[in-house]
RNA sequence: GCCGAGGUGGUGAAACUGGUAUACACGAAGGACUUAAAAUCCUUUGGAGUUAAACCUCCGUGCGGGUUCGAGUCCCGCCCUCGGCACCA
């Protein structure tokens, strides 16, 4: 016998597979389609770390099994590629992003080839591939044509030393990460995507597929729907207007049954009252200060409710309760964000626990309206009666809710309205290694978009990937490529330079795996109807809420168009735990505890280290690596090798324990590898094995074994296969058939209890009456022991599980 | 802080809709083989106690309470860890 040698077969194993072609997914074909999908990663300059693969085996076994059950797999990979660390290394090592991420590309590729992955390589892609994102800025144009894209001013982290946006991350304590200068809010006209306009539809769509439950939680509280009323208050200042000129201050509640109990409000302090009201707010230089101050906190600072609240009142201004005309005070507090509702919010200090800890610091006045808390303690945000509200008094919160909803509208002071926590798409980045956004701006048309024949805008080299002094993308310096002709009016005018974030090639790709070389469309509409939705989407949690909502409203979006089947892009969706390094953190470079794949397989062979993956635990929670662990998993494969070497064929295959467990493990593999449950399909495996070293396995009982653990070590389970006299691959067999008869226990042990307490087990087939096994278990030794000078109360019988003798 | 997920032996973990807590594996200890070591194989391995022996008893699933014949699993209140919080991807 020969050794069990990994790097030998493996190899091997590998370019056999791919000049058969076993991987590839046939357009159009009769047998039943099945999409399978992982996120492409991003082509970083580490390399994959042995975190990365764990999702990639999960569903590659999933996609092996499929295909052994007839199933016509699709199976794609790609690059996703644009990205800011990609940039941030080109910044300082002077290297051309591109070659940077050809070079990352190749390792990457090279590591999942090693890992065995059964990816159909010929529909590989590449975002920052021009004949990629020409049809990812075709896309932009056309939310552009639907006015779904927009140009606003928004806050972006900006870096007073590097002259640069920075991301939320790259912010540290308030200082750039980088070069350690100062950050503040500063703002900027950036592009927008109204992904708000389609925020029903995400949400109620949710009911339509099949996602993890705790994927769909998480969306649905990012979209953030909750229903209230507008109201709308006046806002009375020195020049005494009458009423109905005063300025109208809006603001959105979750609360209108306790608008009697407003106390004062609260505007965020980039509200646009400070600045319409500047000359007659008499504090209006500290006003100010308070403002530049909350420039340099972040949002996370402004809004954690532990924090001590700030404010600063607006003296001079008073706003009038549309209920009962009373005038009350005007606070500028940086809890209140300018981007959430109306940026305004009505206090009611007695019904809310925010609002009450600023009452409480600022002396103002906690007037209770709803009955059943104590006040005078803290705020009651629950349900009852209402008071000191006059035409409300006496109703519940709901009823009361729905009058003054009513007396609003009737009154013209506000209406009923939902609002959302999902904010609009910052679209623009001022970068350079991203899809430029192509758009041409006119001094006289405009924002004109790129004609479509006028696609894909090239990314032009640039000598200098830093931004502008102001901040402006490197590209705005590129003079021959920013001045063009205006398409509409033939003047002089410029391009667009700010360019897209990495989130927009990943909002698409999958739809582009269906059609990967197409140049005159995104992806034929046959292919997609063929293909499309995908069947099984599997990513981390960390990709809830932006990528896979981005995604989802890009193609409710295509769809809407016409240019995709379907609603929805994933018909189900699953997520993977991380895995953490050996010291139970999570992996990176700086911590230095990244595990490379490479050292793993060189040391153990890509089965050990495939199957190690998928045992180390359950496959949706985080796990640390262990580098012994994956010990037990090369004893696992060595002992296959040795019994698949010597099998001994005198061994009788009919109804002996072997078959039985056979069968079960079959049936046990066939449904968890669906559930993904592949930690105790691998324990399950090993069960079965330990069970062959006792008893002895022939041939055909080994045989189908290993068609079941092939998906998981098809290396090994090819070379086996082949060893043992067949001609073709094991992944063109059948997944075998299990027997329910043979699956099933002949006979059961029940465990008995009294009180709860287990005490003995009996053993029982499946043809005893009720009746029977009660009087077997009380006939028992140790249960007469127990039942000895007791009454039996009550006896429990649950088939099959237990039997609980109450006395 | 807010939203989401989790906490079980020395370690990674298992336990299906409330029904035998600790499967499988790592580590550790002892033994076999060997001149020896490695590898391999066998045995033991949650804690405490009683015992000639455990096939006996008690305690045990982050903490405190509750529901139930029965709770790792359900409910209430806490503590801790992880993911996300919109320009990392």
């Amino acid at each position: 016998m020969n050794e069990y040698n990994p790097s030998e077969i493996e190899p091997k194993w590998q370019k056999y597979w791919e000049e058969q072609e076993l991987n590839k997914a046939e357009d159009f074909s009769k047998k039943p389609k099945f999409y399978c999908l992982i996120e492409f990663p991003y082509p970083s300059g580490e390399g994959l770390h042995v975190g990365h693969p764990r999702p990639y085996t999960a569903l590659d076994i999933l996609a092996r099994k499929r295909r052994m059950q007839g199933f016509n797999v699709m199976y794609p990979i790609g690059w996703d590629a644009f990205g800011l660390p990609t940039e941030n290394y080109a910044i300082k090592t002077g290297k051309h992003p591109k070659i940077i991420t050809e070079k990352n590309i190749a390792t990457i590729k090279r590591q999942m080839k090693m890992i065995g992955l059964s990816f159909d390589w010929s529909r590989e892609i590449n975002t920052t591939d021009p004949k990629y994102y020409k049809w990812t800025q075709w896309i932009f144009l056309q939310l552009f044509h639907k006015n779904l894209a927009y140009k606003a001013k928004m806050d972006v982290n900006w870096c007073t030393k590097c002259n640069v946006g920075l991301a939320n991350e790259e912010v540290v304590q308030n200082l750039c990460e980088r070069c350690g200068g100062e950050v503040y809010r500063r703002e900027r006209e950036q592009w927008m995507l109204k992904i708000t306009d389609y925020a029903d539809r995400l949400l109620a769509d949710l009911g339509t597929v099949d996602y993890l439950e705790k994927i769909k939680k998480q969306q649905s509280d990012w979209i953030g729907k909750s229903y209230g009323a507008q109201v709308v208050f006046k806002v009375k200042s020195k020049t005494m207007l009458p009423k109905e000129h005063m300025y109208d201050l809006p603001v959105y509640t979750t609360r209108p049954d306790t608008l009697f109990g407003c106390t004062y409000m609260v505007v965020a302090p980039e509200h646009e009252l400070i600045e319409k009201f500047k000359d007659q707010i008499d504090n209006i230089n500290d006003v100010l200060d308070y403002r530049d101050q909350a420039k340099h906190k972040t949002e996370l600072e402004r809004t954690n409710l532990e924090k001590a609240k700030t404010g600063i009142e607006l003296h001079g201004l008073k706003a009038i309760n549309p209920v009962n005309d009373e005038e009350i005070p005007i606070f500028s507090a940086d809890y209140v964000l300018a981007t959430y509702g109306t940026g305004a919010v009505m206090a009611v200090p007695a019904h809310d626990q925010r609002d009450y800890e600023f009452a409480k610091k600022f002396d103002l006045l906690v007037k209770e309206v709803v009955a059943g808390g104590n006040i005078k303690k803290e705020s009651w945000i629950g349900d009852g009666t209402l008071v000191n509200s006059e035409f409300l008094n006496g109703l519940n919160v709901q009823p009361a809710t729905d009058k003054i909803i009513e007396w609003l509208e009737n009154k013209g002071f506000g209406f009923q309205t939902v609002n959302y926590h999902l904010r609009d798409w910052i679209f623009s980045r001022q970068r350079y290694w991203g899809e430029p956004i192509p758009i041409i701006i006119c001094p006289r048309c405009g924002y004109v978009p790129v004609e479509e024949k006028n696609l894909p805008v090239l990314l032009p080299e640039v000598e200098n990937y830093q931004t502008t002094e102001n901040g402006d993308s490197p590209l705005a310096l590129i003079e021959d490529w920013v001045n063009v002709e205006c398409p509409k009016c033939g003047e002089e005018a410029k391009r667009e330079t700010d360019t897209m974030p990495q989130w927009a090639g990943s909002s698409w790709y999958f739809l582009r795996y269906c059609d990967p070389k197409n140049d005159k469309i995104l992806a034929d509409k046959k292919k997609l109807k063929y293909w499309t939705p995908v069947d099984w989407y599997n990513g981390g949690m960390e990709h809830t809420t932006l990528h896979l909502l981005y995604s989802r409203f890009w193609h409710k979006f295509l769809y809407d168009i016409g240019v995709v089947p379907t609603a929805e892009p994933y018909a189900k969706r699953t997520s993977h735990g991380l895995i953490l390094g050996e010291d139970g953190e999570k992996m990176s470079k700086s911590r230095g505890n990244v595990v490379n794949p490479d050292d793993v397989v060189k040391e153990y062979g890509a089965d050990t280290f495939r199957v190690y993956e998928m045992f180390m635990g359950p496959f949706d929670q985080p796990t640390p690596w262990s580098t012994q662990g994956v010990v037990g998993i090369k004893r696992f494969m060595d002992k296959v090798w040795a019994i698949g070497n010597k099998l001994d064929n005198k061994k009788r295959t009919n109804n002996d324990e072997e078959i039985r467990l056979l069968h079960k493990t079959i049936k046990q593999l066939a449904e968890q590898i669906e559930t993904l449950d592949l930690n105790t399909c691998v324990s399950a495996l090993m069960i079965l094995i330990n069970k062959f070293q006792d008893k002895g396995c022939n041939q055909e009982i080994f045989e189908q074994f290993l068609k079941i653990l092939s998906p998981f070590a098809p290396h090994l389970g090819e070379e086996l296969w082949q060893k043992l006299g067949h001609k073709k691959s094991i992944f063109l067999e059948k997944w075998p058939e299990y027997d329910p008869e043979l699956a099933k226990d002949a006979v059961k042990e029940v465990p008995v209890q009294i009180n709860g307490k287990m005490r003995c087990k009996i053993l029982v087939t499946e043809d005893m009456s009720e009746e029977e096994i009660k009087n077997l278990a009380l006939a028992d030794e140790h249960v007469k022991k127990w039942l000895e000078g007791k009454e039996v109360k009550k006896i429990i019988y649950v088939p099959g599980k237990i039997l609980n003798i109450v006395i």
